[in-house]
RNA sequence: GGCCAAGUAGCUCAGUUGGUAGAGCAGAGGACUGAAAAUCCUUGUGUCGGGGGUUCAAUUCCCUCCUUGGCCA
C-alpha cells in the first residue's frame, strides 16, 4: 500500500507541451498489467468523475470472449458506458491503428457529451499507438499475406529473411531471422507499396492527440502477489467455465488453433487441451504460465514507457491515492463539485 | 521385514568408461509501427540425498544410512 514512483520528468519540451495541451479536454489513461485491478480502480474512479471507460484490450474486442478476457459483467456494462467491447467476431481482425481511429472517435463523442475519456487496459501498443500515432503503412493484405506464408512454408523463414534483405537491409538488420511474423509484415508493406518499410517508417507520423492526458500505471511493488492474483483469476475463469466458452467458439465459427483470437492466453492453451494436445493439469500449468509472461512483456513496456514519459506510477491498487492524484491534476469529483477550488 | 528401482537446477530428466555437470520447461531481463493476450532475443553453480571407504582425484566405484515408488511376504 504505498506509492512507488511519482515520476514526472519535466523537460522544457515537454513542459512546453503541457502549457499548450491545457486548452484541451482531459483524458485519463489508466494502465496496468493483467490481474493487477485495473478494472476496480475504473470503477470507483467512475464514481468521483463524470468519465465513460474506453477498453484498451487487444482480446476484449472479439465477441463471445468473455470468461477468458474477464470482460466486465453485463451489469457493470449497464451501469457505466463502455466503449471498444465486442466490436468483432473471434475470425476477424483487428490492430492497433483500427484502435488508434476507433478510440480518436469515441473520445471525441464522450468529450462532446461533456465527459472524461477514462482508457482502460493492458495493450500497452494501443496506448502507444494512441500516443505516438503510427506511420502511414497498408493495411494488412490477407491475400499478400497467404502468399509469403506458402512461400516461407516451401522455402523457410530464414530465406525469406535474406529475400528481405535485398529489398530493405536496414530493416531486415532490426528484425531476427527467427521472428516470422515481422518479416511477413515487412514483406508484405514492400509488396503492397513498393517502398523498404523503413523508407515510410521514416515519414513523419499522425500522431494528433488533442487531448491533456494524466497517465497512471499500476505497477505492483511485489512480483509474488501478482502471480497470486493471477493464479486465483485464472482458476476462477476456468471455474466459470472458460473451456465450455472456447468449445463453443470453436463449434460455431469452426476456428482452428491458427485463429489469432484463438491464440490469446487462455484460449490458446484450453484449444490445446480440446485437441487432446495436453492433459487437463497441463492446461492450467501452461495457462498460468502465460498468464505470467503476459504480465512481464506488460511491466516491460510500463518500464520503458516510464523512462521517456510523464508518468505516474502507482504500487498497489489505490484507489484514494490516485483519486488525489487526479484532484492535484485538477479533475473535480463531481460529488462535490462547487466546494473544491 | 525381504527384493528391485530411483534420488542431479524451482519442476521433468540427460550425463560423466573416475578429472566437481547440461537440456527442456518454469523464472528473470529486454525488444516491439495494421496479429501485440501476438512475435522474437538474452539469461543455467547446483551440499549431483547424508555419512564413510578405495583413489592423486568420487557426483560417477564399494559399504552404510535416509527418503520415495514398485513387487514379495
Amino acid at each position: 500500500m504505498k506509492l512507488t514512483a511519482s515520476l514526472s520528468k519535466k523537460n522544457s519540451a515537454s513542459a512546453q507541451k503541457d502549457k499548450g495541451a491545457l486548452s484541451h479536454p482531459p483524458a485519463i489513461f489508466l494502465m496496468g498489467p493483467t490481474a493487477s485491478g485495473k478494472s476496480n480502480i475504473a470503477l470507483e474512479i467512475a464514481k468521483h468523475l463524470s468519465v465513460e471507460i474506453i477498453s484498451v484490450d487487444s482480446a476484449q474486442v472479439y465477441r463471445h470472449m468473455d470468461i477468458g478476457t474477464a470482460k466486465p459483467s453485463a451489469e457493470t456494462m449497464a451501469s457505466i458506458p463502455h466503449h471498444l467491447i465486442n466490436l468483432i467476431e473471434p475470425y476477424e481482425r483487428y490492430s492497433a491503428a483500427q484502435f488508434r481511429e476507433d478510440a480518436l472517435i469515441v473520445m471525441k463523442e464522450i468529450t462532446g457529451r461533456g465527459k472524461i475519456p477514462l482508457l482502460v487496459g493492458g495493450t500497452m501498443l494501443y496506448f502507444r499507438a494512441l500516443l505516438e500515432g503510427m506511420s502511414e503503412l497498408p493495411p494488412a493484405d490477407s491475400g499478400v499475406r497467404m502468399a509469403i506464408e506458402n512461400k516461407a512454408k516451401n522455402i523457410g523463414w530464414l530465406e525469406m529473411h535474406k529475400k528481405l534483405q535485398q529489398f530493405d537491409p536496414i530493416i531486415a538488420t532490426r528484425i531476427k531471422p527467427t521472428d516470422s511474423q515481422r518479416i511477413q509484415r515487412a514483406l508484405e508493406v514492400y509488396y503492397l507499396t513498393d517502398e523498404p518499410m523503413s523508407e515510410l517508417l521514416k515519414k513523419p507520423r499522425h500522431a494528433y492527440l488533442p487531448y491533456h492526458v494524466s497517465s497512471i500505471a499500476l505497477i505492483p511493488d511485489d512480483r509474488i502477489t501478482l502471480h497470486k492474483h493471477i493464479a486465483f483469476r485464472f482458476e476462477k475463469m476456468v471455474k466459470l467455465g472458460l473451456i465450455n466458452e472456447v468449445r463453443a467458439i470453436r463449434n460455431k465459427f469452426g476456428l482452428d488453433a491458427e485463429a489469432t483470437s484463438m491464440r490469446c492466453v487462455g484460449y490458446r492453451q484450453a484449444c490445446m487441451y480440446l485437441d487432446n494436445k495436453i492433459s487437463l493439469t497441463e492446461m492450467h500449468e501452461m495457462g498460468l504460465a502465460a498468464t505470467r509472461q503476459l504480465a512481464k512483456r506488460q511491466l516491460t513496456w510500463l518500464r520503458s514507457m516510464q523512462e521517456s514519459k510523464e508518468f505516474n506510477c502507482f504500487a498497489e491498487n489505490l484507489p484514494k491515492l490516485i483519486l488525489e492524484f487526479l484532484q492535484e491534476k485538477g479533475f473535480e469529483d463531481k460529488n462535490h463539485k462547487s466546494s473544491s477550488d
